[in-house]
DNA sequence: TCTCATGATTATAA
DNA sequence: TTATAATCATGAGA
């Protein structure tokens, strides 16, 4: 239905002048240089007014309906239906706005006054067209979008939260056990806040819809008393949908907030020191001692390492790098440590090939590397 | 509670 | 990117 025809279509059916007399801009002048009319005039803009100024109570009332129900009455208007129907006009309106509603649309005057609301809509639509133009998408919502579906708030549910709190305690390391507990901790709480902001968002959408229903069915109502565009209820739309993707984005913006404190809270119980267990530490330095002329452990190495330890490859490399330079430091000190490794790894060369020497065995690799400690095939210095 | 050991982090240089 | 050096923070033992 197009503009005139939504305009013309209010006009039919209705009392006082005809077709061809609101269709005549000359008449109504005739009609208002009369002086009843201009009173009749003054009467239903009055009228018009306090419908308005009910509907937005009326609207307020619905959405935090703190009066009694009993102050509301049924529709005199059996082709309104009720709110099931979808008509806003309908049951729960009060009496005396259906009674005011009713003389004003039965008002002699109201065809007449109808025409000339055109008349000024149609050069308003005029100056207003254009003006409305498609928001680009909002560069911030794109962001905390992104960053709730790669932590698996949004989206699909399984894999996200588990890979980032995979990702968190491979970062982290620590023993096996200690990783499936927080890990199993943090899905658990990462389940929780995707709950909460899927329910939230859930009622956001519906209070949306629930708002657009209601404004639109109050346009269309109006629309029987002053002309309103297709266009105009498009934009009122938009502008609802504006203002509910605002909360919206609050509640994305306290979601990420959530996720991120969790996060980094995960990430601070896993960054608590703990000691390697024995056997790492002396599988470390079992390699270091034995490779001291170059203890650089390859990717490859760092990677066994690190599968023989149960901790991560970049723990290997801090293990390494801490070591060599307290090594460095304080050659002395590591010396009865060294002799130590060396007397083992000798002993373990010895076992696996009898033919193998002092001379040869791994532990003497020294070649301009790091200071080697001196000792006697006994393990004595 | 103090001290030392040790894993992690950060800044810097090569 | 990786190694080094300095430093921090925490665990463990006396």
């Amino acid at each position: 239905m197009d503009d005139q025809t939504r305009m013309m279509t209010g006009l039919t059916g209705l009392g006082g002048l005809s077709q061809a007399d609101v269709g005549d801009p000359d008449s109504v002048r005739k009609q208002q240089s009369l002086g009843q009319p201009q009173q009749d005039i003054g009467d239903i803009l009055q009228q018009i007014m306090a419908i308005t100024d009910e509907s937005l109570d009326e609207a307020q009332a619905r959405c935090w309906p703190e009066d009694s129900p009993a102050h509301w009455g049924g529709s005199d208007d059996p082709t309104e239906g009720g709110r099931a129907g979808g008509g806003m006009a309908g049951g729960g309106l009060p009496i005396n706005f259906q009674h005011r509603k009713h003389a004003l649309n039965c008002h002699r005057m109201k065809p007449a006054l109808f025409s000339v609301l055109c008349e000024i809509k149609e050069k308003t639509v005029l100056s207003i067209r254009g003006v409305q133009e498609e928001d680009p998408p909002d560069p911030q919502i794109m962001r905390l979008d992104n960053m709730l579906l790669a932590e698996g708030v949004s989206g699909p549910e399984k894999g996200g939260g588990s890979a980032a709190a995979a990702a968190a305690a491979a970062a982290a390391g620590g023993s096996p056990t200690d990783s499936s507990i927080e890990h199993s901790d943090y899905r658990a709480k990462l389940a929780q806040i995707r709950q909460i902001y899927h329910s939230e968002l859930e009622k956001y959408e519906q209070a949306c819809s629930e708002f657009t229903n209601h404004v639109m069915n109050l346009l269309r109502e109006q629309s029987r008393t002053r002309p309103i565009s297709p266009k105009e209820i498009e934009r009122m739309v938009a502008i609802i949908h504006r203002k509910f993707s605002s909360i919206q984005m609050q509640l994305k913006q306290s979601t990420c907030e959530a996720v991120m404190i969790l996060r980094s809270r995960f990430l601070d119980a896993r960054r608590k020191r703990r000691n390697f267990n024995k056997q790492a530490t002396e599988v470390l330095n079992e390699y270091f001692y034995s490779h001291l002329s170059n203890p650089y452990p390859s990717e490859e190495a760092k990677e066994e390492l690190a599968k023989k330890c149960g901790i991560t490859v970049s723990q290997v490399s801090n293990w390494f790098g801490n070591k060599r330079i307290r090594y460095k430091k304080n050659i002395g000190k590591f010396q009865e440590e060294a002799n130590l490794y060396a007397v083992k790894t000798a002993v373990d060369a010895a076992n696996v090939s009898a033919q193998a020497s002092q001379a040869n065995s791994p532990a003497t690799p020294n070649s301009g590397g790091y200071p080697a400690p001196c000792y006697t095939p006994d393990g004595r210095l």
